[in-house]
Parts: structure tokens; sequence; C-alpha cells
DNA sequence: ATTCTAATTGCGAATGATTCGCAATTGGCG
DNA sequence: CGCCAATTGCGAATCATTCGCAATTAGAAT
């Protein structure tokens, strides 16, 4: 069964692009499959490498360029983990999920949940706020980290 | 009733200052009362503006050393409002909140409740992470905003 | 009060992520 | 196959923040 809102496949991507009048190039699709392959939300500077283990003649620039094309149409998402100078980038999911990033270790985890479903529905109804998009980053110590102290 | 926890006063800023070995000096003064005075969340150009107010000697670089150094100390909370490139700056508070940013009108909005700290004990019960701190930003549309539409 | 010394400052230059201008290239419709 | 606006590569520009360092100064000791 595939999702029809997220473009999972490179094909769908494509598509998505064109649909929209924007042309499908290389520095886009490599940028794309990088995100893909990866799974996990990587840096801007990552991703310019990875794609240049690809096709080395991609600028960083072009990266920048796609990475925010891609979070215009919300295909990609941008997020600022804690006190961090770099953003990070990752495919969008429709499902909402926030980080827990582990100062000890320095792990970032994807936490999926009803949480930021439930921020959206008390602000609703609590502050009449239409809420756009939760940008929830939550620091702290994992379990593993918190034991072994 | 004076909040021991929070250093409100001019006073209680340059004890917590001495007792950590720290100087008190006019960047630091200046920069706290500004702070204390704006009562909101300023940029670091902000405060630098309105201390050159009072103390035209002193310099940007002071100014983001004395907040780094309150940040250290917890009497100051650094935040990173959606999708933005400079940092905000306002006093820490004892409760936490977290910030309604309003892409209609730009208005912020400080959002206090029990929100935070729900976060906190389902993460500490359902993962067992030991929280640290919560950045949370939610953007959209406020109620006026909203409605305007 | 005066002295002493490490902490702190002001200044300007450095950094590092991200953006921009622009001429050269190229996707994709006809 | 050819056109032409969209896109790229490149290098320079931004902009917030940080750093190095010599000069200044807070505050403990005298």
């Amino acid at each position: 069964m595939v999702s029809r809102t997220t473009s999972e496949t490179s094909r769908d991507m494509a598509e998505a692009l064109r649909r929209r009048g924007n042309r499908v190039t290389p520095p886009r699709i490599h940028v794309w499959e990088v995100l893909r392959d990866a799974g996990e939300h990587l840096t801007a500077e990552e991703i310019g490498r990875r794609v240049n283990d690809r096709d080395s003649s991609i600028n960083l620039s072009s990266v920048y360029r796609s990475l925010a094309l891609f979070a215009d149409l919300d295909m990609v998402r941008e997020s600022n983990l804690a006190g961090d100078d770099a953003a990070r980038w990752e495919l969008a999911h429709p499902d909402e999920h926030f980080h827990l990033v582990c100062t000890g270790c320095g792990s970032v985890d994807h936490h999926r949940g009803s949480l930021v479903a439930d921020i959206r529905s008390h602000l609703a109804s609590s502050h009449g706020f239409v809420t756009e998009q939760v940008e929830l980053v939550v620091s702290g110590l994992c379990r593993e980290c918190h034991e072994g102290s």
C-alpha cells in the first residue's frame, strides 16, 4: 500500500515537482535519495558530502536550494536540534514526531506518539490557536545514560 | 513575597554572580536590567541597543558574553523561535512555558500551563527519559488572525 | 585607602552556516 | 531539434555569534 501523502519513491518525488512546474534535476534527485536512504536527520553539510559521493559536480548551494524547495513543498522538514548551530533535515513524515536529544551520549531519538496531536488540540480548544507547526525538542538523559551514571 | 529561586532583583543577581566567583560588572548589570525591564524575549542585538542607551561604551561582544554567563547560571533562557536566524533571550522563569508564534501577525505569546510538565512526566514514565530542557515552539494562527481571515 | 592580579572588557578580526548574484547550463514543452 | 525560463556552479556576501589579545577593572588582600 503506497501512501499518496508522502512521496515515498523517487518517481513520486519527480511527479510532485513537475506538478508544481519545477524541474527534476540531478541535485534534487540526489538530495532526495540521500535523505531517503539515510532515514535520519542530516546536516546540509552531511547531505552535501553524500550527494558528492554520487555526483561530485553538485554544489552545496544547490543542496541548500533543493532542501529549501522540498521544505516548501512539505516534502522534507527542517529542525533545529537543541542549542545547535546547523539545521538538520529529514524526509517529512505524515505522522508528527519530535526529537529526544540525549545530552549524555548525543543520541537523537525520534519519538512518535499522540503528544504533538495533544498539544494541537489543547491549543485549539483553550486558545483558539490554529497550529501549523510544532517544533519540539526535548533534551535530557536517555534511559541508558541515566542508569549508567 | 520574594522568590529565592529566581533572582528578581539586581541585588539578587549580584549575589548569584559573586557566589560563583564571577564579578559584577557594568555589562552584566545593564544586560540584566534590560532583560528585566523588557519582560519579553529580545534579540542580542536589541539587548545591545538598549544597553547602549544606558551606557554607550558597552560592546556587543560583552552582551553576548553576559548572556552566555547568565544562561550558564540558569538565570536567562535562550530560545530559537520558529525557523529564525537570531536567538532570543529572556529572564528564566521557574514555571516553564513555551512560545506560540503567530505566522499572521508575528506576535509571540508566552503560554504557561501544565503542558511542559505533562511532556516531562510522560517521557519519564514511558521512556525512562530524564528531561532536562523542553524546547517547544508552536507556530500557527492566533485567534485574531484566524477569525479575521 | 592602595596595591595587586586574575577576571573581564572593547575592539576588530575570524568563523561557520546559509544566501545571493550572475553567467553558463539544461530540462522539458513544442 | 531548438528554444528559453528554470536551475546550476561558483565565488563572494551576509549575518549572528565567537575569539584573540592588549588594556582595563573588580574586589580580595594588605
